[in-house]
RNA sequence: GGGCGGUUAGCUCAGCUGGUCAGAGCGCCUCGCUUACACCGAGGAAGUCACAGGUUCGAACCCUGUACCGCCCACCA
């Protein structure tokens, strides 16, 4: 057995111990050093992958945290546990740290060219990867680095190619002419998802517009009508002005000419329902290459739909001065202009949302575009129909309606991003407009519809929204579109864990695309996590500058605390706070558990070798504590199975702290201490309850490994183990359920609450706490032999000596009164006197004061409990067993008032 | 405009299907003999479970409403 040292430090145990699980070979669930056991069915995560240019944050900790305490409870069970660990090329994101850096460099994406730039792309991820990974393995995750994948690797490539050419023959991928979001800062169109909604307050300006009169064919400058906007640029491109066809003010101009002023365009005033005859004048312009409500306004009246307004948001092709300025420079001049003419009627400030991109903060501006489209309708409703009928489970579930209302009203997917480093759309198409999809990695061989050679065939330059990539994840990962073992035995996956946060940017894509093309959900149980937050609160940002580095707190604490503090806030879907105090706590907890581990292997008797195998502690020579002991295990290897099942991963660590701290370490270790210490004690019974303490130890670490990978194992090294044990504890097997005995649990728990009696009595007696008591104690027949076996252990514990047994409460009662001891303590059946010091005055009064409080708290119980039972309808209305529990209570209480004032009568 | 969460001891939070459920950690106060641990041990104080109604034999827990705090979704110019 190695020697443990005798201080814990984290830092010198994890480097090692995660180096010697990579040695054996027991990440992959076909590893060298794997123990699974092939009968069982395989449980899977794939994780989320990192953007490889990021750094980990502690959002990131938590997640792995999670991901790895449940893929190692999978491996103990014996199931073949993968985790799949992989990294996001993050297209937009990556071209904006590397923008940055080029930047910095008085270089940028233009001076380098579309090639130049991906070369300095490709050599910048090399780097980034490796931080990453690194990172991952510091927090313990057992992920199987041998399954590494990248969403811009050659197979991931495959996949998206196979996975668009597939969407795109079922008619779920098309290309049109449609309005996008445009985000000018990133010169390129971004999904609705990614377009915040940001209330602001703007200015509603009223314009008149003037009437063309029918005689003259000009405008009348009297005859106008009055059109609210807030975006005044966008007049370069009006085609119509629209009113509600029931609004009286306006009927008779329906069908009228007015001109729009500056590009002296003569548009006609519609009738149509979308106007609220309430709102601003009644009016409404229609501009319908830039607003989503104009376009379809437009389509409906058949409009033209000029484009006004540039890549870079600069005013173009409107043939007036205004070409070529930005578009704020050509708000403020035509608003000028109008004002000049005479024509800008009122200026309002006015509550409005205006969308901005979640990379850049730009203003969105809907711009007419071709792009791909994904058709999400038929993609939505199987998605919604695996949830509904429970296929796939979405934890906490009240996201499932959160998730139904997206999936409900989901809009048509825009992929295409004018960007350069992700996928490349595999779609070519011929100087006569015909489309060729493929997904073949040299591309089409010819021109699909009219055979030109692929010489002439021309690639669309944009590359897909890297959303789409990452939602292919589950299946990529696993080798589809290929049928190889990997996608045969770990497809569909189990769970998929991630933040609630991209539950529609990735965790929907992922099951409307999984469902789609393999025809299956791609995991049964989404469990969402909360986020990491700062201990006042705030979410954690850079800018803030409120960012934890998990790897200082590694450093500090170790990856072990770092996890447990993590998991131990952790309850699905909700935020939690983070700071130094919860992490102590972790560390604390840590430091106890080496510890406690320590003086287990070092009470080892002389009688047992050391390396010795382990043997299972002989039933006839346990003694009570023993036995207690191995039930409270028993108890809560339970609990940890029903919170594990329930992913209540807080609720694990409350129930091991608990377990360990105040079971294991206050009681057990204290009982067994003193048992072990007794000269009279025989050889088989020390060693029974040395073995005892070794297996529930055993037990504990085990419960406790997913949690604290790292320090487990080591302790773990230090024990005994059983024939059947692998070498790690990582492939080691889950305890099972053992049983459970109550009479020890119940006549233990009598006497550990003896102990704490006479401990609280010599505090609210203020005796020193050094001095030993002399104590009389009646304890009931049943509970004598299990009494007498702790006695030692009770007068240590209490520093209670001599301490006399009594039979019979009036026993006791009559020799207080004769060795006039004084202090009284009730502890349930159990009753005990203990003699003051004669030299701490006082003592009486104390005694007194503290008896009445006991008696006024036991008569308020006792009250309670009568009127409960007073009341017809509990007695006849409750359950049984409710009843019955009352009413032994109320036995209970009255026994424990007659006895209180019998003390305080004399 | 819709929807969702939260409101429990000074602080951070548990409290699963209503019946010792009023708890934990930190902090605070008192004490500390005892070689596993001072990153410790023993003891203690501390809460009208946001508010108002209701359902029930019984409510922190279920229902209705209110007030704050936070989040998500949303194409009214």
């Amino acid at each position: 057995m190695p020697d443990l040292p005798k201080a814990y430090t984290p830092h010198d145990v994890e480097g090692a111990i995660y180096e010697r699980w990579l040695a054996a070979d027991v990440f992959a669930p076909d590893g060298a050093g794997s123990t699974a056991d092939p009968s069982l069915p395989p449980f899977t995560i794939v994780q989320p992958p990192p953007n490889i240019t990021g750094s980990l944050h502690l959002g990131h900790a938590q997640r792995t945290a999670v991901e790895d305490l449940m893929i190692r409870h999978a491996r103990m069970l014996g199931h073949r546990a993968l985790f799949l660990p992989g990294l996001d090329h993050a297209s937009i994101a990556a071209q904006f740290v590397l923008d940055g850096i080029l930047d910095k460099e008085g270089e940028s994406r233009q001076s380098l060219g579309r090639e130049r730039y991906l070369e300095r792309m490709r050599e910048f991820v090399a780097t980034t990867r490796e931080v990453m990974l690194a990172q991952q393995r510091r927090v313990g995750a057992s992920a199987d680095w041998g399954r590494l994948r990248y969403t811009m690797d050659d197979r991931s490539a495959k996949a998206v190619r196979t996975a668009f050419e597939r969407l795109y023959r079922a008619d779920l991928a098309y290309r049109t002419k449609a309005l996008v979001n445009w985000c000018p800062g990133c010169r390129t169109s971004v999904s609705d998802l990614e377009v915040i909604s940001t209330p602001e307050t703007g200015t509603l300006w009223s314009v008149r517009y003037h009437l063309i009169d029918p005689a003259s064919g000009q405008p009348d400058p009297d005859e106008t009508i009055t059109v609210a906007t807030t975006r005044p640029e966008t007049i370069l491109g009006d085609t119509a002005v629209a009113v509600h066809p029931d609004n009286p003010r306006y009927t008779a101009l329906v069908a009228r000419m007015v001109r729009i002023p500056f590009v002296d365009r003569d548009v006609p005033i519609i009738a149509d329902t979308i106007v609220d005859p309430a709102f601003g004048t009644g009016a409404v312009k229609i501009t319908p290459a830039h607003d989503y409500d104009d376009h379809a306004t437009g389509l409906r009246h058949d409009l033209p739909a000029p484009t006004v307004l540039a890549d870079d948001a600069t005013v173009a092709d409107t043939g007036t001065r205004y070409d070529g300025m930005d578009r704020y420079v050509a708000r403020t001049a035509i608003l000028a202009d109008l004002e000049a003419r005479g024509d800008l009627v009122a200026a309002t400030p006015h509550e409005m949302v205006v969308g901005r991109c979640q990379r850049s903060n730009d203003v969105i501006e809907p711009r007419l575009k071709t792009q791909w489209f994904i058709r999400t309708g038929p993609l939505a409703e199987r998605a919604l129909d695996a949830t509904r009928s429970g296929r796939t489970r979405i934890l906490p579930e009240r996201f499932e309606k959160t998730w139904e209302h997206w999936l409900d009203d989901i809009r048509d997917w825009n992929v295409s991003r004018q960007l350069w480093w992700g996928h490349r759309i595999p779609a070519w198409y011929c100087p006569d407009g015909h489309v060729t999809v493929t997904s073949a990695e040299t591309g089409p061989d010819a021109c699909s519809v009219c055979g030109r050679p692929a010489t002439e065939l021309r690639q669309d330059p944009d590359i897909f929204d890297t959303w789409f990539s990452s939602g292919l994840w589950p299946l990529s990962t696993l080798g589809w579109p290929d049928d190889i073992d990997d996608y045969r035995t770990y497809y569909p996956t189990s769970v998929m864990e991630t933040g609630y946060d991209i539950i529609f940017f990735w965790v929907a894509r992922m099951m409307m695309l999984g469902l789609e093309l393999t025809g299956t959900e791609p995991f049964h149980t989404v469990y969402l996590s909360g986020l990491i937050r700062d201990p006042l609160g705030q979410k954690m940002s850079k800018t803030k500058g409120n960012v934890v580095d998990p790897l200082g707190v590694i450093d500090e604490s170790g990856a072990d605390a770092l996890r447990f503090a993590l998991i131990h806030g952790a309850t699905p879907g909700n935020d939690q706070r983070f700071g130094p105090a919860k992490l102590e706590h972790a560390r604390n907890f840590a430091n106890k558990l080496w510890n406690a581990t320590r003086y287990v292997a070092g009470a080892r008797p002389v009688t047992v070798p050391d390396g010795a195998g382990r043997r299972i502690p002989d039933a006839r020579h346990l003694g009570p504590g023993d036995r207690w002991l191995v039930s409270r295990a028993a108890a809560t290897t339970a609990a940890v199975d029903a919170a594990l099942a329930g992913f209540a991963f807080g609720e694990v660590t409350r129930l091991l702290y608990e377990a360990i701290w105040n079971e294991y370490c206050d009681w057990g270790l204290e009982l067994a201490k003193v048992r072990l210490a007794d000269p009279n004690l025989d050889v088989a019974a020390g060693e029974a309850t040395w073995w005892t303490l070794t297996e529930v130890l055993d037990t504990y670490l085990r419960l406790l490994h997913p949690v604290m990978p790292f320090v487990t194992e080591a302790l773990w090294a230090a024990l005994p183990h059983r024939a059947s044990d692998p070498e790690l504890l990582i492939v080691a097997r889950w305890p099972g359920a053992g049983e459970r005995d109550a009479a020890a649990e119940r006549d233990v728990g009598a006497l550990i609450d003896l102990v704490t009696g006479i401990r609280n009595a010599r505090a609210s007696a203020k005796l020193p706490a050094a001095d030993w008591l002399e104590t009389l104690v009646y304890v009931p027949l049943a509970l004598g032999p299990t009494f007498e076996a702790l006695r030692p252990a009770i007068e240590r514990l209490a520093r209670a000596r001599p301490l006399h047994r009594e039979l019979t409460p009036e026993a006791l009662e009559a020799a207080t009164r004769q060795g006039d001891l004084a202090v009284i303590v009730v502890a349930g059946d159990v009753e005990a006197a203990v003699r003051p010091i004669a030299a701490h005055a006082g003592v009486e009064a104390l005694e007194r004061e503290r008896l009445e409080r006991d008696l006024t708290e036991a008569e308020g119980w006792l009250a309670a409990a009568r009127e409960r039972l007073a009341n017809e309808s509990f007695v006849s209305r409750a359950p049984a067993a409710v009843v019955d529990g009352a009413r032994a209570r109320e036995a209970e209480l009255v026994d424990q008032v007659a006895r209180l004032r019998d003390r305080l009568e004399r």
